[in-house]
DNA sequence: ACACTATTCCATAGAACTTTGGAGGATGTG
DNA sequence: CACATCCTCCAAAGTTCTATGGAATAGTGT
């Protein structure tokens, strides 16, 4: 065994999935597959880049091992390879927030204001006994994908059209994305300022999976 | 709020990460420091390369917030920021085995052929009834920072000296970093050839950090 | 103060990555 | 079959990263 040879490769072979990571394009578009699969060219528009640029990146992805793919027609869907991807996306953004002081102020300038917020244990309590009704801020796509059983599907952009299809005597809890989504803090700055009992859940649809909790799917 | 300035920015912020994780050489690195703090110096002999790279290496991995340092008299020991970044190291290489088929060949390539191994749980209910010998193959700057409870510290290349001191009737179990570390493999067949009974742990040291399992420190 | 050690900073050449336009392949439609 | 759509492959230009010597800095021991 020629160690000097050998002992590297595996490390070079595994910095492809590093290197995966290693742009903020990537990641964004990491972060839009783990909510629902898409084309290249739903992620190119998605992420207002280029359909050439999005291919190109949507390879070096796969030759991490990070997606997988899926032919329909002319059109080629690109998701998440494994749940594991998802923990192992989820773990990047724990260690960025905790030890990045820098990501947690862009973070913080990116969310706005603080809202006040709910576990997801005490949404799973809560929405038991019919105490809150829950919404679904993200684009219909991502709710059609994947969403927390019971939840209405209320894309942002339509929130303010449809107030009056929400109940009025229980208090609302919105959830997007994930931990550092601005969707659902926008959505409960927007209810509140509307006079309506809102608050948001602490992370969202990514670590909802992550916690094996069930998932409905289907418009 | 400026979406088109700010989004961005928070994934290349996260990206830091990523781009930390992206050179097969800073893997090499935060391996040896998932086992023990090091001073630049050491990283240097251990990984093969440069003073000057290996610090290079490392304010990017600092710049990404996975290690820290503590500085005594003119050394500084670098380490791992937190045990959050040890899960972000196995999620990485979790991610690389499973869906990388050349990863999985350079590894077993690098192991050589597979030799029986142990579970954690077989290992602690075995060692509870004194059925085994647990030896510990890593270098002893690393036993000596962290090993299995009761594990006795017989780097690699003193195995063959000291075959004596080990018991003839029990059988041993040898660990060493990890799931992808040759020095385990290479001392149970030592031993096997020898003609004494001897198995693997699956894993190493690092999974049994990360699943919280006691700690023992010292020589 | 002086020599000495460990580390970081700086400059640079070479390698690798990103972005973009255009060509080309596969699939579906009139 | 001609044509449109969607995606990938290729080439070129600009940018970023890597490795490596030499200089600068901080701490130790005499």
């Amino acid at each position: 065994m020629d160690d000097a040879v050998t002992k590297p490769m595996v490390f070079d072979q595994i910095a492809r999935v590093g290197k995966a990571l290693a742009s903020g394009k990537r990641l964004e578009l990491l972060d839009l597959l783990a909510q629902a699969e898409r084309t290249v060219e739903a992620l190119a528009r998605a992420a207002g880049l280029g359909v050439t640029t999005v291919s190109a990146h949507l390879q070096t992805l796969k030759q991490g091992g990070l997606v997988a793919t899926r032919k329909e027609g002319t059109r080629v869907y690109y998701r998440l390879a494994s749940p594991a991807v998802a923990r192992l996306y989820a773990a990047v953004r724990d260690v960025a927030v905790t030890h990045l002081a820098d990501v947690a102020a862009a973070v913080t300038a990116f969310l706005g204001p603080g809202v006040e917020n709910v576990t997801r244990e005490q949404l799973l309590r809560r929405a038991d006994r019919g105490e809150v009704t829950v919404i679904d801020v993200r684009p219909p796509e991502e709710y059609a994908s994947g969403h927390i059983p019971g939840a209405l599907s209320v894309p942002l952009d339509e929130l303010p059209h449809r107030l009056e299809e929400l109940p009025v005597d229980t208090e609302i809890v919105a959830y997007c994305r994930d931990a550092q989504c601005v969707l659902a803090p926008d959505a409960v700055r927007l209810l509140t300022d509307r006079g309506r009992p809102a608050r948001q859940l602490a992370d969202g649809m990514l670590e909802w999976r992550l916690a094996e909790l069930p998932v409905e799917a289907g418009a």
